[in-house]
RNA sequence: GGAGACGUGGCCGAGUGGCUUAAGGCGGCGGCUUGCUAAGCCGUUGUACGUUUUGGCGUACCGUAGGUUCGAAUCCUACCGUCUCCGCCA
């Protein structure tokens, strides 16, 4: 959510960010709406001043069993005056926030500003191109031939996009999210969560999710409950309503979940094997900033992620988004794509955003400056550290073998196993 | 799922319709004292919104949302959460 006072303020700076996002928003009724509630807040509360004083005197004159029916009947019809008024502000309110909530986040300056994704400079290039002079399988045919999943019973039990691990499959899917886990929390001294995978409306709106993205998402509708599109939900929501002291800034979790997505009007599109899903694993990077250092944080973050796939020796690139390719929340975001040789496309793995203030505000995350003064809203980015579908798809068809075994790299040791790295 | 109890500031806790501008204490912050030492004394204390001459002024907030009333932390209704016991359960 954008702050209403900057909206009011200034507005052609606003506008500017948001035709750049490529959205279209009435902001003429939002400035009457915003100057309808100041009008009826300024009437009610001369009012409720007037109400006040008049009560303190009723007060008085009771304490020494005065008559005050005169007063009392002022104050009666001030109010019912005061009734209509509440009513109209709640209304009013109520107006302005749902129209608040369909804005989006603004661009940062930086952002490249384009319209379509095919414009998004490649910001980097890292690893050399796997050229093997033997004809290069798919992960699917890799993973049919090794038994790694079985796609036709993961479609029998759920439908399709549900995928089913088997054997050796299943015991990498889990090590990778293990070898991530440790990772960043070893060497990038993130903070382990394990959250809920589904939650409520509230924290839905306060990442974006809602009120927009409903159809994109799985339902409960007994409970109240939508199951997550990824971890940045309930991570995120761990410190909605709080007031963090800055010393506690920043403050970085990590968090393995299974992301569910219903990739409603994308059929058709990449339906084969991993590369799009409606469940998927993910260890996900979320961080609370101080607002002046959100953008250094953003690079860390995105450079956290990209140590992943240099450990793993995976060819990668990573590619800057022009503001209109960029999503609801965010102000800024990155992109780490995957080689994968065997499909010979890239595949990405990870977005790292800044929102700056947006989900603070819908959250109400803020923070305690150190030297006292006035709470702020405090920053909020996140990024995959990474997702394994496209990830186990690159490692797959990276490290596969003239004879269709895949020999796995020597820092996934560890999580394999009896199952070892070589996989035939 | 059933029964009961409870929800007040950063924390503890008083308050059952107007003397509350939420007492008192703890903690925090500022100052004084440095001859009573494991201290004492004084002052101060949250959030949001509106307005502003930038000094302030005003309004709201006692789990949440409504309602009753001239007036609600206090009374009523619904919901949410916590705790205890019972049932069920990995």
């Amino acid at each position: 959510m954008l702050d209403i006072q900057t909206i009011r303020e200034k507005t052609d700076l606003v506008k500017q960010g948001i035709q750049n996002k490529n959205v279209q928003i009435d902001f003429e009724a939002i400035l009457k709406l915003d100057q309808a509630r100041r009008d009826v807040i300024a009437e009610v509360e001369v009012l409720k001043h007037d109400r006040n004083v008049v009560s303190k005197d009723v007060a008085t004159r009771k304490r020494n069993k005065e008559d005050a029916s005169d007063l009392i009947n002022k104050t009666r019809e001030i109010g019912q005056r005061i009734k209509v008024l509440d009513d109209k502000q709640r209304e009013v309110e109520a107006q302005l926030h749902e129209l608040l909530l369909q804005v989006p986040n603004l661009p940062h300056a930086t952002t490249p500003v384009g319209m379509e994704a095919s414009e998004n400079p490649v910001v980097k290039e890292w690893g050399t191109r796997y050229q093997p002079d033997f004809k290069l399988l798919t992960h699917l045919e890799l993973g049919d031939s090794l038994g790694l999943f079985d796609f036709p019973r993961g479609t029998k039990i759920a439908g399709p996009g549900f995928p089913l691990y088997t054997g050796h499959g299943a015991k990498l899917e889990r090590a990778l999210i293990n070898f991530m886990l440790d990772f960043h929390v070893d060497k990038h001294a993130y903070t382990e969560v394990l959250p809920p995978v589904v939650s409520n409306a509230k924290s839905m709106s306060t990442t974006g999710q809602l009120p927009k993205f409903e159809d994109d998402m799985y339902k409960i509708p007994q409970d109240e409950l939508y199951l997550i599109p990824t971890a940045e939900v309930p991570v995120t929501n761990i410190h909605q309503g709080e007031i963090i002291p800055e010393e506690n800034l920043p403050i970085r979790y990590c968090a393995y979940s299974a992301c569910f997505r219903r990739e409603a009007g994308s059929y058709g599109k990449d339906t084969r094997g991993f590369l799009r899903l409606h469940q998927f694993n993910k260890v996900e990077l979320v961080k609370f900033t101080h607002p002046d250092n959100s953008y250094d944080e953003l690079e860390k973050l995105r450079r956290d992620a990209e140590d992943i796939l240099e450990a793993l020796g995976l060819e990668y690139r990573v590619i800057e988004l022009v503001t209109g390719d960029l999503s609801f929340a965010a102000a800024k975001c990155y992109d780490l794509e995957l080689w994968a040789p065997g499909e010979a496309r890239w595949l990405e793995v990870s977005s790292c955003s800044n929102f700056e203030d947006f989900q603070a505000r819908r959250g109400a995350i803020r923070y305690k400056p150190g030297a006292g003064g006035k709470v702020q809203l405090l920053h909020t980015l996140n990024g995959s550290g990474v997702a394994t579908p496209r990830l186990l798809v690159a490692l797959l068809e990276t490290y596969q073998q003239a004879d269709g075994s895949v020999l796995l790299p020597d820092v996934l040791g560890p999580y394999m196993g009896s199952a070892g790295l070589h996989l035939k």
